[in-house]
DNA sequence: TTTATATATGCCGATAAAGGAATATGTAAA
DNA sequence: TTTACATATTCCTTTATCGGCATATATAAA
């Protein structure tokens, strides 16, 4: 078997980096799918692809006018991921803490050495 | 072209639902290779694989005990994903402010509705 | 030294993903 | 209606990934 469907999965669909500059690109206004070829020089198709996956996980938002279709990043979409990182936020405190302790535990070595010579 | 290695990217190694497993099941002890292959039901190979990603991308640390390797989640390597999710944060705060607002709006409208008859 | 245990790696087959090019669809302008 | 523009879909090829199985390596116990 192979990964997971991308469609299906939050986490899969960032993992790809051209769809994660494209989630930012479309964050704070609503743009067009030209926008986003001009801007993030891909190909138009290449840009509608990742557009329908993320669509498809609900991280954008298509608003039509016209001949045009507006896409906007969807922000709540990226919460379980936000979550989920989350979840690790305490230990990397405290790891911090642990290396910072070593680090001046080292310093005091560092010192009593310094002093012996 | 296919997508880019898991080896080398964080957000590739976490979308294998597995490997997340693996990391909140590493993240507060550190634990034997066969603790993971008995808790999460995988194949040992498997697991194996799952832990020389997540090594390679510095998301898990490992100590050697005779012929046992412990296994333990490196919490900060997941920073890189928590900060990026959080760019999204203020707005889909925004996003569940205007839903508030709006939910607001239609209780007060509602209000008026019921005094009316 | 032989044997058992713990872990890692290599190979294979199936599946999926991504880019490219061509084409289809859908809407507006002429 | 024809033409032009915007976007989506399809087909094809290449590459990656994953699981399964067998096997290799490394260390401890007998």
């Amino acid at each position: 078997m192979a990964r997971a469907a991308t469609t299906s999965d939050v986490f899969n669909a960032v993992a790809e980096p051209r769809r994660r500059e494209i989630l930012l690109f479309l964050l704070d206004r609503e743009r067009p799918v030209t926008d986003v070829v001009d801007e993030l020089q891909l190909d138009q198709p290449s840009v509608s692809k990742h557009l329908r996956v993320l669509r498809d996980v609900g991280l954008v938002r298509v608003r039509r006018d016209g001949r045009h279709k507006y896409y906007r990043t969807r922000a709540e979409g990226i919460r379980p991921l936000h979550d989920w990182a989350s979840t690790f936020e305490r230990y990397w405190s405290h790891q911090l803490l642990r290396v910072k302790e070593r680090a001046e535990g080292m310093a005091r070595a560092a010192e009593r050495d310094a002093k012996k010579k």
